[in-house]
DNA sequence: AACATCGTTCGGTATTATAGAACAATCAGG
DNA sequence: CCTGATTGTTCTATAATACCGAACGATGTT
């Protein structure tokens, strides 16, 4: 991690930033301060140069803080020159469309996976986004469907270097297990979560790759475990292979 | 601008990364160190930091950086903190799908607009985003909604204090000339954008209110010149202000 | 093969960020 | 209405820290 020249205020100021990604949405410059762990006037300097450049910005009222809109508009930014994302996503609405169910898709970055676009189910109520959420990869749908085409070295270390909790009991948590699960997705080509990160929840997943042939992202189609039938993940399975293989020739992948 | 305490290398930090946010994706330590007018070797710490957090990253071939993933998902968090976003959303989706156009939705912040919202027209093709970016004031139809009903103070010094470029040959620039337009806005409680910002697109637009009372956003409905019809314009602006005023009065808004 | 340009490293210097105490403003409770 | 404990903010001395210029090795170009 750590490597090379850090410049240490830029660091706290961005550690800052950080504290604001929490559950809660406003702090006070003691909050910050108490969490940091240094002194008050310490970060008022630091937030009072955030706020000069819209990255924070100070409720009047009762003046917390808050992250500000630049960071929005850089964020509208780095999503425009996604370009795996503008490219994928004619394949999410069409499967989306198809099977009635969520779509969405996984970046593979600093091992784990960030969720950088979705479709929802046309029917869909109630939205729990995931959309810039990182999750981890032993036990979602995206995560194991890139970690099985990881080179070995490489999932040998992040399952080392990781603690894994068993998020429902269907969770897989051994490394041996989690080892023959991956073998299996090697073999079918697809990946599936079966109630492993919510219980009544199922996926199926697939990953996409760069034009190197590493795996770099992955799509996934989830649904409700009750419509989510032996049936259905054929068909789905069939059809998200067919599209993540469709993503990856036109990344440049050259392969199988 | 530049009030209180500001941290220097904090602040070339973020200059940093708004040197990203231009039309080149990519820089190199010696481009931005042109660029800001400082030496390759504090830029490089700089650089250095900003990678560590995750705001920029590497691309291993050139050696050049480009925006990170981290800004990405701190703007979703932004995005889903946005309550006038989520609020906005059904009254976008619906005027989108009962006039066939595109619809918008912006922030007024700094003096300027920030577009945070837009449901395109269903039939539209090309998409030209403009999520995230900001625009002025005195010409697009979003930012007119808001300047008519901000105070005479803030009109003024906001006229004073910018200059004012013709677009097309349509763009008031004249001071006079605008403050008669923002009157006219004022009676009709729309405002109208005739080809001033592009020639050959109209639209309507209509400002929101806060719970104080003041104007902090609005919605407005855009086409192409030759579908905005007298007959359009006065269907379209009529449910834009029934919107508005809906969004207003969820927002915490008790007015007329 | 010489040259130019790139990203990166190094170390002395003095600018600059830091921390701790004091400040005014606000709020809660008696 | 006053007290007392918060809050965000300002100030200043100190020394830690970020800065710069020059040098480095690696690439790629002429």
């Amino acid at each position: 991690m750590g490597q090379g020249v850090t410049i240490q205020s830029v660091e706290r100021a961005f550690r800052i930033l950080g504290c604001f990604a929490g559950s809660i949405p406003e702090l006070g410059i003691t909050d910050i301060s108490r969490q940091m762990g240094l002194g008050k006037s310490t970060i008022y300097g630091l937030v009072n140069t955030l706020v000069q450049e819209g990255y924070l910005e100070q409720n009047p009222e009762n003046k917390c803080y808050r992250l500000g809109l630049k960071l929005f508009e850089m964020g509208c930014i780095v999503q425009e020159r996604m370009d795996i994302r503008e490219l994928a996503k004619p394949y999410l609405k069409e499967l989306s469309a198809c099977f009635k169910m969520t779509v969405h898709m996984g970046l593979y970055k600093d091992y784990e996976v960030v969720y950088i676009d979705k479709v929802d189910a046309p029917d869909t109520r109630i939205v729990y986004s995931q959309v810039g959420k990182r999750a981890p990869m032993y036990c979602t749908g995206i995560g194991k469907a890139v970690l099985a085409e990881l080179e070995q070295r490489e999932i040998e270390f992040l399952l080392e270097g990781q603690k894994r909790e068993p998020l429902t009991p269907h969770t897989l948590t051994a490394k041996d297990d989690i080892l023959r699960e991956l073998e299996g997705i090697r073999q079918r080509g697809y990946a599936i979560d079966n109630e492993e990160v919510e219980l009544g929840l199922k996926c199926v997943a697939s990953a996409i790759y760069d034009y190197q042939g590493k795996p770099a992202a992955a799509i996934s189609i989830s649904s409700s475990a009750v419509r989510m039938t032996e049936e259905q993940i054929r068909e789905a399975s069939c059809r998200l292979k067919k599209a993540a293989e469709d993503i990856s020739r036109k990344l440049g992948y050259r392969g199988s």
